[in-house]
DNA sequence: TTGCAAATGTGAGCGATGCTCATATTTGTT
DNA sequence: AACAAATATGAGCATCGCTCACATTTGCAA
């Protein structure tokens, strides 16, 4: 799991989402563990059928303490999904940094949604905790936030490569882009491998067909370039 | 409204969606007022919010008749969706239907996706519905019906199109074009309207480069042809 | 019209669950 | 040792989906 891996790489938790800082090492270390109980206990029966209770009671701790740190049950899921959050943004910015010109931006986009589609296969966790996004306003939030944020590291590559083009029209697309990785991703793990496969494969290809075209808006290699515009 | 518009055109609730099939006028009467106000309901404060005791007092009858019918919360929000997607697939299936060229294809597509747009813009249910999704599993996978029926559609008519591609790979593009249409919509009414518009911009001008190239593996169009099938 | 079974209606209340709060215990500091 | 701040506790409150035993209405046959 990737986030039990290496705790201590991560980032901390966002304090609005902790109801109070935990000041003393024995309370640092039982909010790690109440997550980590949360974590194991969403891989077992999902997001939804995690009861509070249980939570406590798998952390050796009373309903009371739990409170004491995470305002409400919503809390805990935020914080792991943030957690996540964290670990994908690294990742586009790694891949996204060495790039200079389409045909590199194409081939690290092929390869960060391979790294991308591997991720959500590994993590059960993380798949589940997108399942829960819908329900919960403010985690649909963070993840639009990530779709945006790894969406402006696309458009300020792309904005350099394509300059003609308006800006918010690229920001606009590579938002998109963004968000509809996240979607095809969740797709691609809710069917069978095979399938998911081919449709990884097709959002990459569909992508890709906008950068090798010049942009979002097509280039001059696009065929019907006039047509599309108009 | 859409639905309340015209409720006689719509295909009767599906059986299995609800407890007792309602064999006298006045339950079948009823059966439309609960789902009546629970669309209103659902627009005053979201299909979350919405208690079925709120459902039962405004529809002017107990809580005991509401489940006479319905064995559950999601199974009315359930049958809500389900008549959305029976309009969604008249729209589709209408506008496929005429299709004999790839630039057809294209404008068809492109029409579409602009009535689609129209109509989440113009429903707030179908928008909070659609949000729920993920909570529900049987929603979600009303929802992947959906856009596998549609899906289906479209690849029968690319498929003719473009012969020599496997049959497959033509179903899976298709089906994540369709999903991933839906994943666009609830984006682009999720951000200000001039946002939206771009957003949905933007994925038109995507997909139409994969028809423009021939298909969803890219075709004699395709610049980067070769170095994509690799 | 009357009688009766089937259909439909009712709402008190059960069970489950998220969460609170008054109180008890532990920790760090002087 | 004393004390305040931090932390821990769990009985119990409020909410909500849903059930069930019983009442009422409807359609229909005699």
């Amino acid at each position: 799991m990737i986030l039990s891996a290496s705790p201590a790489t991560l980032p901390t938790d966002d304090e609005t989402a902790l109801r109070r800082t935990p000041s003393q090492k024995r309370s640092r270390e039982r909010v790690e563990q109440i997550l980590a109980c949360a974590t194991a206990l969403i891989q077992e029966k999902g997001s939804d059928a995690m009861r509070m209770s249980e939570v406590a009671e798998k952390a050796g701790i009373s309903i009371g303490s739990l409170y004491q740190y995470f305002p409400d049950k919503a809390a805990i899921v935020r914080t792991l999904a943030e957690r996540y959050n964290a670990v994908c943004n690294e990742c586009i910015a790694a891949e996204l940094a060495k790039v200079t010109s389409i045909a590199e931006l194409r081939d690290a986009f092929s390869l960060l949604f391979d790294i991308y589609y591997d991720m959500f296969l590994a993590e059960p966790v993380m798949r589940d905790i997108w399942s829960a996004m819908q329900a919960d306003k403010a985690l649909r939030e963070i993840d639009l936030a990530q779709s945006r944020a790894g969406g402006k590291l696309l458009a300020d590559v792309w904005a350099r490569l394509v300059p003609d083009t308006p800006r918010e029209e690229i920001d606009s697309a590579a938002f998109l882009i963004m968000h509809l990785g996240d979607c095809t991703m969740r797709l691609a793990v809710s069917v069978d491998r095979a399938e998911g496969d081919r449709i990884v494969e097709a959002f990459k290809r569909m992508t890709i067909k906008d950068f090798v075209a010049d942009g979002p808006r097509g280039g001059a290699g696009s065929i019907d370039n006039a047509m599309t515009r108009s």
